[in-house]
RNA sequence: GUGGGUGUAGUUCAGUUGGUUAGAGCGCCGGAUUGUGAUUCCGGAGGUCGCCGGUUCAAGCCCGGUCAUCCACCCCA
């Protein structure tokens, strides 16, 4: 929970109205509910009949009534609200322990976030973010690592991804040369959406924000960019001359895919049409794509915030950060079969049960296969094998270990590999041996 | 915040113009002469039809409300 002054105004405006908002404490409904009404003569007589019998005129007159009401108590009474992010709460700890905190500090959060939002595939209320960040270093290495992270971690997964990255200055110099900066955000959402909704409605959009006409005229070349990100850098930089901003995002970006270079197996690659919502980003911004499975957004986000701090009281602390949609990778890595099975098996070798004899010499195997570190469990009834074969099969135990009495007799054991079906027969001694 | 869809067995879903004991696949449990799973065959258990109310001789089916869930817009992880 944060102070909901904390949160507010940091995600745009969009972001604001997804925020989990909570009521004072001993604040109770009905005392907000009293306060409201009183204040705001919204309790005519008309409402009150509709507390009575309903027609649809009422009807409607008790959901305005309920809308305003809500309306009212979430701005009088609610004075704190749930984490919509990790970066704003911990812009807010850096402010608070400066003076305990040495910079360049680094440090990885990983906690459930709130979104007040209609839940959908892949967009839930509660779920976790993973963050990685690094504050009071305006350094592009910084960007560069955490670029080389992502690749980490997705090739780790075994995912395939492509690292989408931009640069909030090369937007702003575009809304410079078009003539219109402070339209800069409407501008960017409008970009943003333009793979999905196609140029014309972008430029519908545009106009119905109040963008002129010439304004999207100046913007057009965007729109006829392509290629690598080199031959894109160049169409930039004689596009956005007049634009020192723009120049210098254009050399920051070059910079960081110069020195990340080649990557294990994720794809970075430049989006010119890459907003991101977030108010607070200056610099680099980040998204991760999955390449794989269904998911329709991104599974990452992050980027570079100049002066985050600043609101808290600190000026001058630029920070990067990423953060990982726990869920959502959860998600494409489920839909994917990229689980390892042997992930959910908590055991590796299981020991038959035949009857009391056999049981009590399998404990003492059972000790020596686990003193050398490998997790064994001996089936605890002597039922019948089957039951305890099916037994390994759903917990996905790799191998069983068959000792009846004709292996005691003999000192050896039967091992199944339950994956092929194969089964040889081994000394006892060799046991640890043939399931390592 | 706006619009739409769906709630029936553990699960995925059928269920006719309202009409007797509400079905199927998968899963689960048991068995196929007692030492072998994932395949095959046979048998079995399991449902307050989301919840509340209404219409009707009769409601899983029609109507109203409510809750849950999913999808689209919007936005994002």
């Amino acid at each position: 929970m944060e102070n909901l002054e904390t949160l507010t105004g940091k995600y745009g405006e969009e972001g604001d109205r997804l925020i989990f908002k909570i009521l004072k404490r001993g604040f109770t409904l009905e005392s907000a509910i009293a306060e409201s009404v009183e204040s705001t003569s919204l309790y005519d007589d008309k409402v009150a009949q509709a507390f009575g019998e309903k027609t649809n005129e009422q009807r409607t007159n008790l959901d305005n009534l309920k809308r305003q009401l809500t309306h009212q108590i979430d701005r009088r009474s609610a004075d704190m609200g749930l984490r919509y992010d990790l970066t704003v709460p911990f812009a807010r700890y850096v402010v608070q322990h400066q003076n305990e905190i040495t910079f360049p500090f680094k440090r990885y959060q990983i906690q459930p976030v709130w979104r007040a939002d209609r839940p959908q595939k892949g967009r839930y209320r509660e779920f976790y973010q993973c963050d990685a960040d690094m504050i009071g270093s305006t350094s592009l290495l910084n960007e560069v690592e955490l670029v080389q992270l992502f690749d980490d971690v997705f090739t780790g997964l075994g995912l395939s991804v492509v690292v989408k990255i931009n640069d909030r200055k090369v937007l702003s110099g575009i809304a410079e040369v078009s003539g219109q900066p402070e339209k800069v955000v409407d501008m960017v959402t409008a970009i943003d959406k333009l793979d999905k909704i196609g140029r014309e409605k972008a430029e519908e959009e545009m106009r119905a924000k109040g963008i002129s006409d010439e304004a999207i005229t100046r913007i057009a070349p965007l729109f006829a960019l392509s290629g690598t990100w080199a031959e894109q850098r160049t169409q930039l930089e004689k596009w956005l001359a007049s634009s020192t901003i723009a120049q210098q995002g254009l050399k920051d970006l070059a910079f960081t895919f110069d020195a990340v270079g080649g990557m294990k197996s994720a794809r970075l690659e430049f989006d010119p049409t890459l907003a991101r919502g977030l108010d607070y980003y200056t610099g680099a911004i980040f998204e991760v794509i999955a390449l794989e499975g269904t998911m329709p957004g991104s599974i990452c986000g992050g980027g570079r915030y100049d002066d985050l701090t600043g609101v808290f009281g600190l000026k001058g602390m630029s920070g990067v950060g990423i953060s990982f949609g726990a869920d959502r990778i959860y998600d494409v890595l489920l839909e994917t079969n990229k689980f390892p099975a042997e992930l959910g098996a908590s055991t590796k070798v299981l020991f038959a049960n035949f009857g009391e004899a056999e049981a009590m010499h399998c404990l003492k195997l059972l000790r020596q296969v686990r003193e050398a570190g490998i997790a064994a469990e001996l089936y605890p009834d002597a039922v019948k094998m089957a039951k305890q074969f099916k037994y390994a099969d759903d917990k996905g135990i790799a191998f069983v270990a068959i000792i009846g009495e004709n292996e005691l007799k003999q000192g050896i054991v039967n091992i199944k590999e339950m994956k092929t079906g194969e089964q040889k027969a081994v000394k006892q001694e060799d046991l640890i041996h043939a399931i390592q």
